[in-house]
DNA sequence: AACAGTCTTTGACTTCGATCAAAAATGTGA
DNA sequence: TCACATTTTTGATCGAAGTCAAAGACTGTT
């Protein structure tokens, strides 16, 4: 397994942070995030890399900046369940436990903030502001988790996918990605994994899909032609 | 559906509450539990009752003294996903989204402290300590409910059916009941709909893992004979 | 003890998605 | 542009779990 973590050159200021608005830190002054700064390093992640792996020491805390990473728990005989998708202004180390519960890498290129436990725990340890920042991130990945439960138990694979889409577009919508073509930085197989299903059905499913004329397939993406066809079968 | 909450009869002290020392209380000095003692009120319902229900304001918060509890999304067309039980100890409110997020029944009788969200949120507010503690709670059950997906999207029925048992086992035990009979509280189309199967599928698989030796089948429970050869069932 | 109601188990059959295999498309670098 | 690797799609077949149906066990009540 690679990881790694390639330096960042040079660090932004946070004011004009693209996820400054929406990322942990928006329950912050101007101060506060002044301070929280000084505790944070900039660093890029090339496709493909791992960013942490499950069951190692949970050292670092992330915010994401810019990219897309996956989020995975794998089983001893390598079946592997991708738990979740990580956007722009998402946090990782909710959590909060002393080893990582699942491993994660990069999707496309992904650069990050990165924070010490240590530093980053002292920061919001008697910052009530800040922790109910937390807790209420923590709140949005729990019931994103239980909605996800419902589609792994009880969706047949034709609404698994129409609801991957229809989620995945608000989620980009909500970090500002408008239109109707959705790009889908991950591959067949992470859709498959996130779904708890086959590469082969979700090939097949994006094909009945197309052939039914509520998406049209492109290279590295869909567009959503009916997307209300689309968010029947999600919501159904 | 019948709705129901009971009045308890009268305040039991919070001192010798029998999950004061694992409960959300735990993180609070004694002035503080009283103050938050005098913003609770204490519940009792009945086998079957729906605590609350999705999609309703969530105008207050629990946490469990006694009894199990089962918390479920449902699908326009009635399929059913449990999301997780709840036992004495856990706190029910995490989310903190305005409206309840799923529904919540009693599956055998159940105490309950009450808490209104709103005087419930000013306590917490300020008392950093508290909110660690809120944000502690929180992370496991996002864990939890991760550890659920990876059930629900990538293990057999029968590795399905060895996890929950285990898992149920685990659980009792910490809250200090021991021994290798397990009582169920739960009926086998709770268990079904907890794990993504069907009422059929679970009775067979309980009806194999006996003719296998692994468990025993008494009424409302189960014996674990080989906790070894479950435990592996549960892991692989 | 006998009854009704509910829950659980078992049996026969079907189906959806998995598996195995190969072809087509896409991307990559010399 | 062409060869090669990777990813995606399609086809044929299989099997685990679902569905439908009925029998059996347990519960509480009179």
């Amino acid at each position: 397994m690679k990881v790694s973590l390639l330096e960042g050159s040079h660090r932004q200021t946070c004011t004009d942070c693209a996820v400054r608005g929406f990322a942990i830190c928006a329950a912050l002054d101007k101060t506060e995030v002044w301070e929280l700064a000084n505790l944070s390093r900039h660093v890029q992640c090339e496709p493909g890399t791992t960013v942490f792996a499950q069951a190692t020491m949970a050292t670092s805390f992330f915010s994401v900046l810019e990219g897309v990473l996956r989020l995975y728990k794998l089983l001893p005989d390598g079946r592997r369940q991708i738990i979740g998708f990580v956007l722009p202004g998402d946090f990782l180390g909710l959590a909060g436990s002393l080893q990582y519960e699942f491993s994660a890498d990069a999707v496309g290129a992904v650069s990050l903030c990165q924070f010490s436990r240590a530093s980053f725990s002292r920061f919001a340890e008697n910052r009530p502001r800040f922790l109910r920042r937390i807790n209420e991130l923590a709140g949005r990945e729990l019931i994103r988790a239980q909605e996800h439960m419902v589609l792994l138990g009880r969706r047949s694979a034709e609404e698994k996918v129409a609801s991957f889409l229809i989620g995945w577009r608000d989620r980009l919508a909500e970090i500002g990605h408008a239109g109707e073509v959705l790009p889908l930085p991950m591959g067949r197989l992470d859709i498959a994994d996130y779904l708890g299903l086959t590469i082969e059905t979700v090939s097949r499913t994006f094909t009945k899909l197309e052939r039914d004329g509520i998406i049209r397939i492109l290279t590295g993406g869909i567009s959503l032609l009916d997307a209300a066809r689309a968010e029947a079968l999600s919501a159904a």
